[in-house]
DNA sequence: TTGGACCTTCACATCAGTGTGAAGGCAAAT
DNA sequence: ATTTGCCTTCACACTGATGTGAAGGTCCAA
């Protein structure tokens, strides 16, 4: 799985010099946040496009300069993907728990 | 993509005579919360599973003495792995409109 | 009544993500 | 030095969701 994350160039850990892969503390959370997103329906060509800009705006990775309005639009449409999973997801979580809710009005 | 669907008991539309499928409105609705869900990284063996209880509480397909602890426990353990795809995708799309924000702040 | 446009089933092919296993290299312990 | 264990690459197999195409049935319109 992690050789198959780092053919997709969502990884690049370093080497060692016997030529032993090396993860440091980063790249675990990065797997994380990998499986959360696949896990999620997004597919590993879609995180490799929108990793770089994953991290808050506080830590910015790519330069405002070289956004452009092409990449732009490949953000927000990507936004707007992933808004309508979350819609989905949250629309049936609510009927879930309200049947449950309503099949089980004790235990709340 | 549909006889899929029905072949693992997502679907049964009905037949003509002469042996058609028929789909009802009812199934056009179906099938757009079908690939909602398939899109959110759910499987169609766990969507089998959830399918008779996401029309929400009003609409109660299942009688509730026949939800045994079990179901139960397999109904809200789906909720929990809905609700971290959808904290997940959350968090993803904070950090992708900050970072749109913060590179195109005129633009809001 | 013969096309054409749809449907049926069945068998394969495809793609993404993942797992597995062989063949061999490196390193630390016995 | 040899064993043990983890690493490497490479190739292959698997699963789930989807597409495709053949062989034939049904219906409607020219």
């Amino acid at each position: 799985m992690l050789r198959y994350y780092e053919e997709q160039s969502l990884l690049d850990p370093g080497r060692s010099d016997n030529g032993y892969r090396w993860y440091g503390e980063a790249a675990v959370v990065r797997v994380q946040q990998i499986r959360g997103l696949l896990d999620s329906g997004l597919t590993t060509e879609i995180i490799r496009r929108i990793l770089p800009f994953l991290d808050g705006p506080e830590v910015i990775h790519v330069a405002p300069a070289c956004v452009t309005a092409e990449l732009e639009g490949l953000l927000r449409g990507e936004v707007e993907r992933i808004q309508a999973r979350i819609d989905c997801l949250s629309r049936n979580r609510d009927a879930l728990v309200a049947y449950l809710a309503a099949v089980r009005p004790e235990s709340l």
